[in-house]
Parts: structure tokens; C-alpha cells; sequence
DNA sequence: ACGCTATCTGAACAAACGTTCAGAAAAAAC
DNA sequence: GTTTTTTCTGAACGTTTGTTCAGATAGCGT
């Protein structure tokens, strides 16, 4: 049922999901106050125990969110024919949806030892979904004859160190426009694992 | 001048150290308190304070260290001659360094954000002497004709990138020996900057 | 044996933490 | 316009934080 347009509770979960990713991302979980989420959001500690159930759950409900989104972005994507072109697309789409989310990737790698055991194997399941996307494209070219890896299981991962290291330095309006640094990346890429 | 083998005072100090790495790098810098540290050492949390200022210093330090050892370790290593030999060189000396010191890498990457900016500078500038040596040895190679990169700064980092992600990953005593990572990793960096 | 210095304890400090909750305020429903 | 439901405030809770310090303890040179 649709509420009218100017409701608080419509408006306030998502206000506060976005006032504890940028903080979160800034400054780290355990450096940041469920008051100064609340500062962001302009009100008081106790109003965010109406929509968060504790501090923990909000960073996993974060980091929940950007996984799926992943898989789903990643699932909806054309998927080309033969193992180069498919690289390439996968490589493009890592660069350009991770450099939209630069707050997400960020805590999605970086507060995952804040998470207790049972919700880090959730979160590392979902990335290893993600990563095997990747290796079953090495996989493919190397039996195409046109990759070739040694261990295709390693190759997967320096690959996407390599991408995601694209977060550590990009910032849109620099030196260099995305498409460009899509360029320099697939040129390197495709380089690392040529037969 | 030298003392007797039992003392405290020699040894309490590096006690310190080695703790607060580990700890650090296992739990994040807030979420470990001065009482852990001191826990782990044996003593009570007043006697940190014999040894060291505060905790912030207490980071910045084993940061320092850090960096100081790679950019010691890295002038002292042998300099073959021409960019594709100093490009392995460099590759498997990155690669021998970083997995030996997997807390302090953790740290010296992730725990930035908790310095102030004064300290923040002071790390990056020692970072970014070790990333221009990288940098300068992939110039070289493209003055030479072996190598191909269109921006020799971001090769460098994306090069840094995948080598640093091996630290993720790599456990001594897993499938892989160090020195099959080396060849793997060796392979891909050759291949990623090769004209 | 004695004094000197370095080191540690254990308590204390104010501040900040995550979380709870009774009651005020506001919005929705009728 | 009144009731019902949702949302927020503001204070309070017990704990924990980094840091300080007076006094106890222990090792050193002489």
C-alpha cells in the first residue's frame, strides 16, 4: 500500500543505510557511534532501534545488499560468445560497477573480520559465487587455446585484485575518464592471461 | 651497553610491538583496547605507557617500521641490468617480502584512515617511494622497447594490486609453495606489460 | 647493605560506548 | 475531531574506553 509522499518512515531507513555506509567506509565500523549515524541523519541514537535491530546487522545488512546487488547486476549482464569476448565484459563490468559503489567495495573488503563467523561465511559465500564467474571464463579459454593460466583458481584471484585495486586511486573527474582506464585495465588483462 | 640476559626493560618494549601487531591486524585498531595489548604482553594497561606515548603513536610506529624495512629491504636487493630482469627482480622480491609479513601488510593497508593527516602524509610518501621505483623500471622498459603500457603510473599500481593480493589468500603450507606463486605471478606480471 | 633508578600495579578519571524505554509528538485512520 | 498507531526524544543503564598517577616492587651500581 503506497504512503503519501512526504512520510518520515518511508524516507528515514534508507537515510539512515547511506549515513552509516559513507561513515562506515570513512571512518571504519568500530571507530564509528551509533550517534553519529544518527548526527547524519538528524535524530536521535535511540529513533535507529526502530529500523535496525543492532549496530552488527547494519554493517552486515550493507554488506548483504551490495553482494547482491553484484550477483544480480552480474547476472543480468549480456554474456557474450567465446572466452576472450567474454572476458572483456566481465572486466568492464567490474571496473564500472565498482567504481560507482567505491563505499560499498570498501566495506565489503575491508570490515569483514567485524562480522561474526556465521555472517563472514555468508558474505565470503557470496563472493566466492562471484569469483567463480571469472574462473569458469579462464577455465573456457584455456580449453579455447587462447588463455593460458597454470592455475586458473590463482589467475581468478590476481585478476581481481588487479580490478579492484582500480578503487584504491579512481576518482571520477581525475586525470584519467572511465572508459579510459577500462582501456589500460582489458589491455592488461587480456595481456596476463594471453596463450 | 650491553645487558644481562633476563631484563625486562629489553624486552618488554618489542613485546609490545609484536603484540599490538597481531592484534591489530587480527581485530582492527579500535576495536582493540590498550587492556588486550597489555593482556597479551602480561602486564596491566598503565605499563604500556612506559614504552609508548599513546595508541595512535603506537600505529603510526609499527607502520613506520613497516615501510622502513621494505624500503631498506628493496635498496639492498641486487639491481640486474635491464627492465626485464629488474621487473622479475622486483616482482619476487615484492612477492618473498610481503607474504613474510603478512600483519603489517594487513595494517599498513587497511588502518590508514586511523592516522591524522599528518600521519597519513608521512606513510603515502614512503608508499609512493617504493610505487616510483616500480613506475621507473617500467618507463625503462617501454624506453627499451619490451614493454607496452600506455600509462606507466597506473600499470604500476594495477601491478602492486595483484602482487599485494597474495597476502589475501596465501597461507605457508597451503597447495601452492612460494616459490610456485612467484612463477605464477611472474608469469602474469611478464605477460600484462609485455609489448 | 644501601640508595637510585626503572618498572609495574591497581585504582581512579572523565568520556564515550551500544542499547533500552517511558513518555512526548506526530501522523494515519476513522 | 477523536482514537489508534507509528515515530522520536531525552534520559538512563551498565560497560568499556584511553590515559594518569601515587605508591609498591624490583634490579642496578657502588
Amino acid at each position: 500500500m503506497a504512503r503519501t509522499q512526504g512520510s518520515h518512515s518511508d524516507i528515514t531507513g534508507p537515510r539512515i543505510m547511506d549515513a552509516a555506509l559513507r561513515l562506515f567506509a570513512q571512518n571504519g565500523y568500530a571507530a564509528v557511534s551509533m550517534r553519529q549515524i544518527a548526527g547524519a541523519v538528524g535524530v536521535q541514537a535511540g529513533a535507529l532501534y526502530n529500523y535496525i535491530p543492532d549496530k552488527q546487522t547494519l554493517l552486515l545488512t550493507l554488506m548483504q545488499r551490495h553482494m547482491d546487488d553484484l550477483l544480480s547486476a552480474v547476472a543480468d549482464h549480456p554474456r557474450p560468445e567465446g572466452a576472450m569476448n567474454r572476458l572483456e565484459a566481465f572486466t568492464r563490468f567490474h571496473i564500472r560497477f565498482h567504481s560507482e559503489r567505491p563505499d560499498e567495495v570498501f566495506i565489503a573488503y575491508m570490515e569483514l573480520r567485524n562480522l561474526n563467523p556465521e555472517n563472514f561465511a555468508t558474505i565470503e559465500g557470496l563472493r566466492g559465487r562471484y569469483e567463480n564467474m571469472l574462473e569458469e571464463i579462464l577455465r573456457q579459454g584455456v580449453e579455447e587455446g587462447v588463455f593460458a593460466v597454470p592455475d586458473p583458481k590463482i589467475a581468478t584471484l590476481a585478476v581481481i585484485a588487479m580490478l579492484t585495486g582500480v578503487n584504491t586511486w579512481y576518482r571520477s573527474g581525475g586525470r584519467l575518464s572511465l572508459p579510459e582506464v577500462e582501456e589500460i585495465y582489458w589491455d592488461m588483462v587480456r595481456k596476463s592471461v594471453a596463450a
